[in-house]
DNA sequence: CGATGACTTGACTGCTGTCAACGTGCGTGG
DNA sequence: CCACGCACGTTGACAGCAGTCAAGTCATCG
């Protein structure tokens, strides 16, 4: 079963850190991130208000459940799960997020975060807090429009979630990962063609709702019709129509989804 | 198979016309609607762009997929169903709305509707015109807050879906619809142990990813186990306690879900 | 009162979860 | 540098449950 590994320079190298102190205009991720939109002047005041780089080390958290809401998040670099632990101590994966998503969103409502933010690998992370972003979304009329454009966004890709996860059928959902996250590690800027999960096989079973070994299975079924090079937690994209056509995506407005 | 119709005084009788025309702060709604928290003032210019009372008859939609998003509606009587149809024709039910609740949010992202909202029953709708309620939310403080804390609302209540429909096996799903329709009945005033449900089996089946079959067999199997009370769409809560374990709820902050 | 659609119940099949064994890659320490 | 151990991943066997198909019952409305 070895194969010739998909070698994609993608994110093995992470963000230089000479880079992390740098203004959100300069920001490789600035399209992705809060700025969009936004005038000349209205960033400065908003950059004033972000602290960047923050660290988190893989496995550690951003936020626990139960932490008071203080912050979104907007992730530089490094990969996040996101999930709930229910009473009886099962773990429920969310979802995750990659570079230029910004996370925290769904605590704005009760002050409390519901869920934890784990760091799948080493990470670096702006700080925006939310009560100052809030005070300046007052003034700055964009950004308030940004935020709302944010949290709807938030509402459309569970949507999506909630159509893959109780509609479609295992091959369906593992299809439609694979597309998911090539499309946004497309938006960072990387290939689309190649990508590198962050989590473990385990993860993904847990996100789609299925058997690990379900998920196991037709990761090698999606391999032997050729349709993606699976090596480990690498994989590479070989026929997208193909997987298109297995994931079940006709002409959903893909576009609206993970960009602006 | 007959028995004692669950009867309860719910919804049968809908708001009285007259009713149609009073003010926001003397809808019996308000609590659950968007001037929740304004000042007396604030809550008079948001009125002034209000338009009540718009009737839509059963099997009508309020919205499209694919109309241009102009407002959000909020739901003063009968029900309404959300869903979305794929290029393949299918049709996948996202949600369902009772008096109370405010609809449209999906589309702020993106300014036209995804997603199509059909009457269950023959609806009465408060319409709020979003460019204006954005404008004023500039100058409402609480306004602004009380949009944000709508949509983040929104995402948590997506969020337990996930959970639901991705991770429950199907006795725990039709238990917890009950469970969540009964408690949001409860927030409009209703008795909260009994319910009377505007959709068919096809439509809840639909919602939760089951068969038809599958949802008609939970519910007579909750009923010879003693918890509830079924007679067409009427159902009666029995056993609260036995429901809940049922639907593997523990201690989830549930009155964050759909109370402000 | 009949027709139509909604709902229930039954029989059966196929798929997915579970359990279990085996393979593989990687890091550690000798 | 190699050997080992461990965690992760794959593959196989099997059983149970949910979907499908089909028939039958019930409610609603003209």
């Amino acid at each position: 079963m070895k194969s010739t590994s998909p070698s994609c320079p993608s994110h093995g190298s992470v963000v230089d850190l000479s880079s992390l102190r740098v203004a959100c205009a300069d920001c490789s991720l600035s399209e992705l991130c809060v700025p969009l939109g936004l005038e000349e002047g209205d960033l400065d005041r908003l950059e004033r208000i972000i602290s960047r780089g923050r660290p988190v080390a893989r496995g550690s958290r951003v936020y626990d459940a139960g932490d008071a809401f203080r912050s979104l998040y907007a992730i530089r670099s490094g990969s996040v799960k996101i999930y709930r632990t229910d009473a009886e101590g099962d773990t429920q994966i969310m979802s995750f997020h990659l570079p230029g998503e910004i996370i925290g969103v769904e605590a704005i409502a009760t002050g409390t975060h519901t869920l934890t933010a784990e760091a799948l690998e080493d990470l670096s992370l702006c700080e925006l807090p939310f009560d100052r972003l809030d005070t300046l979304a007052t003034q700055i009329p964009n950004l308030h429009h940004q935020l709302l454009r944010l949290m709807s966004r938030e509402v459309l890709i569970e949507q999506e979630q909630i159509i893959v996860s109780s509609h479609r059928k295992p091959e369906q959902r593992v299809a439609h990962f694979i597309l998911m996250m090539s499309e946004r590690s497309r938006l960072r800027g990387c290939d689309g063609r190649c990508l590198r999960l962050g989590m473990r096989r385990g993860d993904i079973a847990n996100y789609l709702g299925l058997a690990l070994e379900t998920v196991s299975r037709q990761l090698t079924r999606l391999q032997q019709a050729g349709w993606i090079q699976v090596s480990n937690r690498d994989i590479e994209i070989l026929d997208l129509d193909a997987l298109r056509a297995e994931a079940g995506i006709t002409a959903s407005p893909r576009e609206n989804r993970h960009a602006s």
